[in-house]
RNA sequence: UGUCCGGUAGUGUAAUGGCAGCACUGCAGAUUCUGACUCUGCCUGUAGGGGUUCAAAUCCCUUCCGGACAACCA
């Protein structure tokens, strides 16, 4: 192990791929893969396994294979398909020429499973669904054995040809690996591996009417990528010795599965069938929703491929099922879009400020850093005049202690621009707050004190003339409830979607942000968030921001103390 | 209740028989042209019991707790 994998958290996956090349596995080759279903859209608990297979197949100079597991036409779609290969881009995962699908190898898997009838280890059987239930037994009881498991070779592989012909209806046959029927392990007790289901494929169309089951199906489709470590999540642990049965009596590559614990985040819904009711209800607007923890939902919130990247890799793959605090996320996105992301001033909640002592008319461009942490990122220009819109928290007339902000007889610093004294305010016949008068030290242009003063507060503002109003939406961080099942309030985890959350509300931004802001473009308004050109909503020349991770308002927490 | 898997600070994870460390969170402070970031400090842990050993988070036994599995889904 170098030193720099002993810096890394858990990661057994690793150390198992290690061992296998040092002991001179496969010639020491690595090929993964990751497999998704096209019936829905990727999430953050599949970026996790796409980071783990991509990751270990680019760490040890493998191939990475993504490969459609589409052998269930019900559920399966196009979009879906096209929507996983542009996510699994998204997130750097790069499969090269290497784009397989399970539907390119039903002609093959109906071999192999004509070769299991003919070592008479596979039947057809008769029995409808609900019988086969009820045969199964308990895990101490065993399993009564199909009245058709001792059919002859002649007859299975006859009836099996036939089913395949569309002459049996839906559901009245099956094929069946002849296995244990006593094995505790309920998957090995002649489980089917082929069922008759007359549904037009996505990709296939009508050419089949029989579909082969996931547990067949998957271990061929591995063997025939030559895949070397199929790393899946925890619950097909038991179904392994399945996978090995299939792997050794069809005498084909032998790749090994190995199970991991999947993520779990905190606040967070992954169940894809609850993910599909939000949608299918238009509880979100769609599946890119950016409150939805879909790997889309989170691009248009402007969350970035390395932040996913880095928080999969910070995680660890383990076995244990644990519940990842969702702040290990929003670390990882505030981490890198701090080191990236440009600044940029805006205002959501306006208040008018007036600089009595500038002259009217008049205005004048400030340079203004557009980056602090990255010098390359420039500089630009920020108009500035007379009247000002800045943000109505970042004023208060009968100030706490420790307020640094804008008070009456209070001196602050507006950003890259000059140093401000509250003289007054004018309010409202309704007492609240018409405007606010300020006077500027001319000699702090730029926001520099010559004389060294110090001052605590510096804010953000707009030039009320040159002012652009942007539509954003906001949202909260929540997606859903942790365990929402187990709401002690009985709750829906719909309800979590927090209505207030949707709000779109109006923000004023710099005129600079026009010039750069495309779909995609992020940005940080200072003290307020990080937000993200919509990719989806935003038309060129009116950008829609999406606000991705609020920072922390700490002046809460004073106040609330 | 059967089989399998698992259990290290609040959370996620290191330590493969040899000083229980790191990160996130939280709290306190410093710094700051973002009350952000950054920096410093603090808090808190090997599920319980027994055994092997000079030495156990680690190996063995046992109890407890958590998860997965009994679709013609994947």
């Amino acid at each position: 192990m170098t030193e720099e994998n002993k810096e890394k958290p858990s990661h057994f996956i690793r150390d198992i791929i290690a061992a296998d090349i040092a002991a001179g596995k496969h010639g020491g080759k690595v090929i993964t893969r990751f497999p998704p279903e096209p019936n829905g859209y990727l999430h953050i608990g599949h970026a996790k396994s796409i980071c783990l297979n991509y990751g270990m197949s680019k760490e040890f100079n493998g191939t990475f294979h993504l490969r459609f597991d589409d052998t269930n036409p019900t559920k399966e779609e196009v979009e879906y398909m096209e929507s996983i290969k542009c996510d699994v881009k998204w997130l750097g995962a790069d499969w090269k020429q290497n784009e397989f699908y399970a539907s390119d190898y039903f002609e093959q898997m109906y071999e192999y499973a004509k070769d299991l009838i003919k070592a008479d280890k596979a039947f057809v059987c008769d029995m409808t669904a609900e019988a086969l239930r009820e045969s199964r037994g308990t895990p101490t009881e065993p399993m009564k054995p199909s009245p058709n498991r001792n059919r002859s070779v002649e007859e299975n592989l006859d009836l099996f040809e036939r089913m395949r012909n569309g002459e049996f209806a839906d559901g009245e046959k099956t094929l069946r690996a002849k296995i244990d029927l006593a094995s505790p392990n309920m998957h090995m007790r002649d489980p089917a591996i082929y069922r008759i289901r007359r549904e037009h494929h996505y990709r296939t169309g009508d050419k089949w009417c029989i579909y082969p089951m996931y547990d067949f199906a998957h271990p061929i489709e591995d063997a025939m990528e030559k895949i070397t470590h199929s790393i899946c999540t925890l619950e097909f642990e038991v179904h392994r010795p399945l996978y090995d049965w299939f792997i050794e009596n069809l005498n084909i590559f032998p790749s090994r599965q190995y199970e991991f614990a999947r993520l779990n985040l905190s606040y967070t819904v992954m169940s894809k069938r609850k993910l599909l009711t939000l949608v299918e209800n238009k509880d979100v607007d769609g599946w890119d929703d950016p409150r939805m923890p879909t790997v889309s939902g989170m691009r248009r919130r402007g969350y970035t491929p390395e932040a996913i990247r880095n928080f999969c890799e910070i995680i660890g793959v383990t076995k244990f099922n644990s519940l990842t605090d969702v702040a290990l996320l929003e670390h990882s996105v505030r981490d890198h879009l701090n080191k990236t992301s440009p600044r940029v001033m805006g205002v959501f909640n306006p208040v008018k400020v007036i600089i009595e002592n500038y002259p009217e008319g008049n205005e004048e461009s400030l340079d203004a850093v557009n980056n602090p942490e990255d010098e390359s990122a420039g500089t630009r220009k920020v108009p500035f005049s007379r009247e000002l819109y800045i943000e109505a928290d970042d004023f208060m007339e009968e100030p706490p202690k420790k307020f640094f902000r804008l008070a009456p007889g209070q001196e602050v610093r507006l950003r890259w621009a000059y140093l401000i004294t509250c003289t007054g305010v004018e309010k409202n016949a309704d007492g609240s707050i018409k405007q606010i008068r300020c006077t500027y030290d001319p000699a702090t242009r730029g926001g520099n004190t010559p004389d060294g003063r110090k001052v605590k507060g510096t804010i953000h503002w707009v030039s009320a003339r040159h002012a652009v109003a942007c539509e954003a939406h906001l949202y909260d961080r929540l997606f859903t409830v942790e365990r929402p099942d187990a709401d002690p309030a009985g709750r829906d985890f719909r309800e979590f979607l927090n209505p207030s959350s949707l709000t779109k509300a109006t923000v004023l931004v710099e005129p600079y942000v026009l010039e750069v802001a495309k779909p995609g473009y992020r940005c940080q308004f200072e003290r307020i968030g990080y937000f993200c050109v919509d990719t989806r909503n935003s038309k060129p020349g009116k950008p829609v921001f999406n606000r991705t991770v609020a920072l922390k308002d700490s002046w809460a927490k004073i106040a609330a103390k």
